[in-house]
DNA sequence: GAAATAGTGTCTTTTAGACAGTATCGG
DNA sequence: CCGATACTGTCTAAAAGACACTATTTC
């Protein structure tokens, strides 16, 4: 074997690693994703909040096709241009509605299937969020296409579109859950609020009273917030304002608020 | 207005519903989902078990670009024929690689983003498993392209596709959660079990030692489980045998298993 | 001062932590 | 009988449940 030879035999090596063997370069340079079928991918979002001594879930009334003028969470397409992850979905379709952020927000799992829309197989990667109502004026005030829907009641509805009540079931046992081993109601109340109110999203959620005391012990424990030194009148003695400190997370117990039934 | 201008009236809107307000019908006929640009979706499984007393993961060397050549989680590409959801692509992956279903499976998250494939936008929804090593003979037996490889050092390591070290961190963070307040390491174990076999699986999951009395207090208290009768020898006082009792969900526990540092 | 809402004190209950004590086995 | 592993008893500790009590405000 000479070198001749050699170089052709290694060229000829070469020639076949192109063609069989592409380097991580040429083959992300010959790769189009639109080549295979994919689904259809959705983000949707389960936004709550208190209206009217109610817990309530944000709906839209569904503009366009499909299940066009049934009730809808708010969600959509993801915009590969605009969205850096599914959470920006989520986000920005929130703004649509609210035209604020909200004060959590948080993936709760993703359904798929291919009956879940009829359009056929696809996939919505589900967030929950909390928000307090009155910073979200667009939604209250106008005569719009989204409004607050109390939850009671929702899972015997028959006018909500795709698989969006599972959805909203799922969310809200993640929020009871949540709320036994942490103090995420707060999220729905406004930036300033009492103890009192702390309870009442709470009972709400939980739809059972809970001891006051156990609450307040939990606030302290948790260091999350402090007095702004402002107090307001309810009705007879005043109750003391609290905020967030900021920079503070959310603090999780370890061990939960009542035994589950 | 006549009888026939009144029809002609009629057929011209009907004529306009067809152009400007498609029933849903006529709107799911003409929609065709690979008209629009759509992420790349996949699904991907964080396989737990023990093997050779340590908290492995099954992790797959990759035999095609992208990232040939490294290890990443065994997953793939939805099928939208043979998957009615994206769990039966989890199980479908995980049993191309052990031959059998993993004794538990449980949705983690989807992670997304335009930088965490290579090949462009890109989402894969994750998952979590538990299964007995021994059960698997394909993974542990062969000279495979699948293995099991230690937790242990697992977030140093350079030689890890995609977003996949990140994927195991937080199936771990959950995994630990989880133990804390159920007996879900049960599922790392073969059908029968002793005592001492579920405390040490339970030690290497949380990486340090628990309270073998708090362990059995659980144990009992859960009603999960059954003795089967026989016992082992494992050197001196023979153990007794477990094994799940048939049909028995999970129990969650009220409180957690020591308090977090 | 009565009524109402806000907030505290304190005893009980539940369940985990700690660890000493007993049981069963092979040698 | 010794050592080793399996299992039990029981006291302590932490935090929730229950609820009576005090504080502040309006009328």
């Amino acid at each position: 074997m000479n070198h001749q030879s050699a170089t052709a035999n290694v060229s000829g090596r070469h020639f076949l690693q192109e063609r069989m063997m592409l380097s991580e370069q040429e083959y992300l340079a010959q790769y189009d994703a639109s080549r295979y079928a994919s689904p259809i991918v959705t983000v949707d979002s389960v936004l709550f909040s208190l209206w009217q001594e109610q817990l309530c879930v944000l709906l839209v009334k569904r503009a366009n096709h499909p299940q066009k003028g049934w009730w809808g969470l708010p969600g959509g397409f993801v915009d590969m241009q605009q969205d850096a992850t599914t959470r920006d979905t989520a986000l920005r379709k929130l703004r649509e509605k609210t035209s604020v952020d909200p004060a959590w927000l948080e993936q709760l799992a993703t359904f798929s299937g291919a009956d879940r829309d009829p359009r056929g197989w696809s996939l919505t990667t589900a967030w929950y969020a909390l928000i307090a109502a009155e910073t979200c004026k667009a939604v209250s005030d106008d005569v719009s296409d989204a409004c607050w829907q109390p939850i009671e009641g929702m899972a015997q509805r028959t006018d909500i579109a795709f698989d969006h009540q599972h959805i909203i079931t799922e969310a809200l046992i993640r929020l009871r859950q949540k709320t036994l081993y942490s103090l995420l109601p707060v999220h729905c109340l406004p930036a300033e609020f009492t103890l009192t109110q702390l309870q009442q999203v709470t009972e709400l959620i939980l739809a059972r009273p809970v001891q006051r005391k156990s609450l307040i012990r939990r606030f302290e424990a948790s260091a999350m917030f402090e007095e702004t030194g402002e107090s307001v009148a309810t009705g007879a003695r005043r109750a003391k304002l609290y905020r967030l400190k900021p920079g503070s997370d959310m603090h999780n117990f370890s061990r939960n608020l009542m035994v589950e039934d």
